[in-house]
DNA sequence: TGTACATCAGTGAACGCGCGTTCACTGATGTAC
DNA sequence: TGTACATCAGTGAACGCGCGTTCACTGATGTAC
């Protein structure tokens, strides 16, 4: 049953696509392996031909996942080059539909308060996400000193990341609509 | 081996208390029930006279704890009665204490993204704890209709939240700080 | 280029372990007379 | 008020289960000649 190294290969990818995903979906310590590995068409034997432990797939599916969102969120900003930084990202971070998708979303609003207990590594390349994502943002306020304009991006990812988060737990739709719809106020009257 | 029922009842008390503070601190996934009674100074084959399930535990702790902090923080704001509200807040919601500590902390900022795949009377507390963290922050804007105050306080609840998560998260100290300083930074320039 | 052998991706069963939950038991507390 | 009995808080062992991890095995792939 020996796969070539360019099936292995693309294994090992649809693993940390799969897995990212699942993690996302239902939170890092609900997800089995065994729940990862069928989810991409694999039965559990064969997770260690590719990782050395589940913290390790935590690790990579989380840089994976982190780099997707934010080339997305850097891909609207540079395709709307000519309006806000900040109406391009809240349009895709607040929305009804990132909400309701976290297993195609951000990683640090989907699985933050795990992450707070997770690996060094892990927090490491939560780190970096959060970072970039601060980075983008920082875009909005090009006039003002570079600590000011990354002080405030700060600022708008936390409120993001926290309302993202908050607007998932709210029983009542209405409500979590409005947490995000508030967020996305707020944030537009901060605009450069 | 029995106790009278006002010491059962301490007990009771007990293991709510020792177990929001459990969750908090290490998750509620990593959190076993064994953990938690022993942290109670109790075995566990004792648990189920007190509660039915692992779920109705952690909802009780979470409303326990939300409350517990909710009081916290309305005494702090009414106790600095001349003063701005949102000041009030962000001096103990942002502090480096309440980072440290989570274990005596804000739930929604400790367990948010676990909450969110918890069982409905959970994510019903946590609705109704968040929702009175924003009643009192909308006393910052006691001039403006009700509807824009609340919509700022949600914004405001938000970003206290999402920053508090992510300074637990990142792994740089001055990273950290630097989050619940801009943070508190851009909630003070929201005052009314 | 063809052949013989080594490698190793993936399977499926098994491992020890800790989990939530149950249960028989103990003996102090509560209750009925 | 005192006594006999029922209750039940807490203990400690046990339950079945699913977890992360390991392993023997298969057979196609890769490699050495």
């Amino acid at each position: 049953m020996r796969k070539s190294k360019q099936d292995a290969s693309e294994t090992r990818k649809r693993i940390v696509q799969t897995a990212g995903e699942e993690f996302r979906r239902r939170g890092i310590g609900e997800t089995s392996l065994a729940d990862v590995m069928s989810a991409a068409g694999l039965t559990h034997g064969g997770f260690y031909r590719h990782f050395d432990s589940k913290d390790q797939l935590v690790t990579e599916s989380c840089a994976v996942a982190l780099e997707a969102m934010t080339r997305k969120i850097a891909d609207a900003v540079s395709a709307n080059a000519g309006q806000s930084v900040l109406e391009s990202v809240t349009a895709i971070y607040l929305s009804p539909g990132h909400r309701d998708h976290p297993a195609a979303g951000c990683v640090i609003a989907a699985l933050g308060s795990e992450m707070a207990h997770s690996a060094p590594d892990t927090r490491v390349v939560a780190t970096e996400g959060f970072l970039k994502l601060v980075d983008i943002l920082a875009g909005e306020w090009k006039e003002s000193p570079p600590e000011v304009a990354q002080s405030r991006a700060m600022a708008a990812a936390a409120t993001m990341v926290g309302a993202l988060m908050v607007s998932r737990i709210v029983t009542a739709p209405e409500l979590s609509s409005a947490i995000l719809k508030s967020a996305a106020d707020e944030l537009a009257s901060r605009r450069a």
